[in-house]
DNA sequence: ATGAACGCATAGGCTGTGCCTATGCCTCTG
DNA sequence: CAGAGGCATAGGCACAGCCTATGCGTTCAT
């Protein structure tokens, strides 16, 4: 399912946002250094393609229509996730030599560290951040070898020689789509989660896993094959959309599908799927410098959403 | 700020995640309606934009590598965001002559229509949607003169007439920019919030009436003349951010802020901010076919957040 | 072993979008 | 009444992106 034409163009939405934000196109034009000529044709071509008119122009500038204020509001969150992009990819890039490595776990990595990067510039603009994403094992390596100086890492397993605390909570969860037989009665025995073939990741995979660590703690000990081996989590989460069959992912991963209900969660009686996701760097060596703010951002975080419960 | 350009190009990652999913650049370009030699260039800039590898290319298939993993698990969640807010749009279009037609206060076609139409449109597929937002009371208006199926309004002043039913809430926060004064403690009185100039929306605005008079409701009968009027919730919270003052806004528009720690919230002393967000129809004219669903699929989401906390 | 099928890369050529500068018109203000 | 600020239009240029055709490497079946 490809994505709508109509809103693939980011740069003339942020456009209009500017506009609302500065109160006229040229203004906006200037603070995206282009031309107001050019600023006025995108912001044109902007409306046709929406349909309807976005803006009330005046001799004195430019103010946004109750339907203009209604698409800056949907493209706002596009364009702040956006952000948290390119914030990522700007720590993958390393060609700047960054004064902070990170290593992290791809959970931690996907879901959570975007943010606290964006938190990091505000406390440390200078800061050029280098992220390693892997496995646990690899990222206590990292951390180890000090080819990294701030690790993030799922807690299963933690290694002699490193420090650590406790900076967000993860979950797996079983999901299927609102069509299977199971969304229906909304919770399964371990036995016949751990029976049916699952939508999932390679073996080796943290969450399968995890997954499978899970069940065994609830003392089941066989387990069916995969249904389907995917290379990622999106193809996964497709597939489950898509009703090939079960499958089990991060809360993180699936939570806005739960939100519309592209995917129906599942409850899986008696077994804890819950997990510590934990900063780690070398004991006795505190954290000085930007990877303490890191810490202290990614600490907060915890706290944060322990505020709002 | 405008946005990094290197992120405004959504097309090239939505292919990448085509890729992700299909497991072939080929079959990715397909999906998307172009030749596959379009599809390999445009991936190929992507990389070098993002400036990390992002596929192993084989001679059977192209995969994702683990950065690759990243960039694709970053960029879902704007590209979910950009389907919301296509669905917004085509509410908007009204050349369509849509069967159901919703009137919706600011908030509630901000922040929860989007998904609720998109649960919609998998429920009826073929239901035309048109949308038109106003304050309370033009929504009342509308739905009462049955030009429009179903309304969502803020509870307060329910006019005759109308049958309703709570599907959210909603809540007035107080943020200031992480560097305000008010930052560290986290807390105000009601009289000093009600006496400090904020930034807000013109008088007239369904937020600024509802703190004024929830501060009433706490005995403040004086209140500062506003330090800024602004015509979007954007610029409001932008200047908010910009430390131009602080600014008072619905919990939804600034969620993301708050993860993020770009704006802080103060709690207000002894005054209560939350409000309801009705459904509200014609009394007697129960909804019927896909405002039914509608309705249904509003109230489900208060349910299933109830769930979550 | 060998050809067919599949998949990605390269080459060449074209179309159209988007941008810039220059200019005109309108309105509010002093 | 003049000037400033702001948006629209016009004309011209550059480049980005797409398509078709083709080549090369790998895999698989006969």
């Amino acid at each position: 399912m490809p994505l709508p034409s109509r809103v693939s163009d980011l740069a003339s939405f942020d456009l209009l946002l500017s506009v609302a934000e500065l109160g006229s196109i040229g203004r906006a034009a200037k603070a995206h250094g282009m031309s107001q000529p050019s600023a006025s044709e995108r912001l044109r071509t902007l409306e046709a393609r929406v349909g309807v008119a976005l803006l009330e122009r005046t001799s004195r500038g430019a103010r946004l229509t109750t339907a203009g204020q209604l698409v800056a509001g949907w493209a706002a969150p596009v364009l702040a996730r956006a952000v948290d992009l390119d914030a990522g990819i700007t720590s993958l890039r390393a060609d700047r030599h960054g004064q902070l490595r990170v290593a992290a776990s791809l959970t931690v990595a996907e879901y959570l560290l975007p943010a606290w990067l964006i938190a990091l510039r505000a406390v440390s603009p200078d800061t050029a951040t280098v992220l390693t994403a892997g496995n646990s094992v690899h990222v206590a390596e990292q951390v180890l070898a000090e080819r990294a100086d701030l690790g993030f890492i799922e807690s299963t397993g933690m290694p002699q020689g490193l420090a650590s605390r406790v900076v967000a909570k993860d979950e797996l969860v079983l999901v299927v789509a609102p069509g299977h037989p199971w969304a229906r009665r909304r919770r399964v025995t371990a036995a016949k989660a751990a029976g049916t073939p699952l939508v999932s990741r390679e073996s080796g995979s943290g969450t399968r896993q995890a997954w499978e660590h899970a069940l065994r703690g609830a003392g089941i000990t066989e387990f069916a094959g995969p249904l389907l081996e995917m290379s990622s989590t999106t193809a996964i989460k497709a597939a489950a959309i898509g009703g090939i069959g079960p499958a089990v992912l991060s809360i993180h991963a699936v939570e806005a599908d739960l939100k519309t209900r592209t995917l129906v969660r599942v409850e899986v009686s008696d077994v804890d799927l819950h997990r510590a996701l934990r900063a780690v760097w070398p004991s006795g060596r505190t954290p000085r410098g930007p990877a303490s703010d890191l810490l202290t951002i990614a600490t907060r975080s915890v706290t944060h959403r322990a505020d709002r419960r």
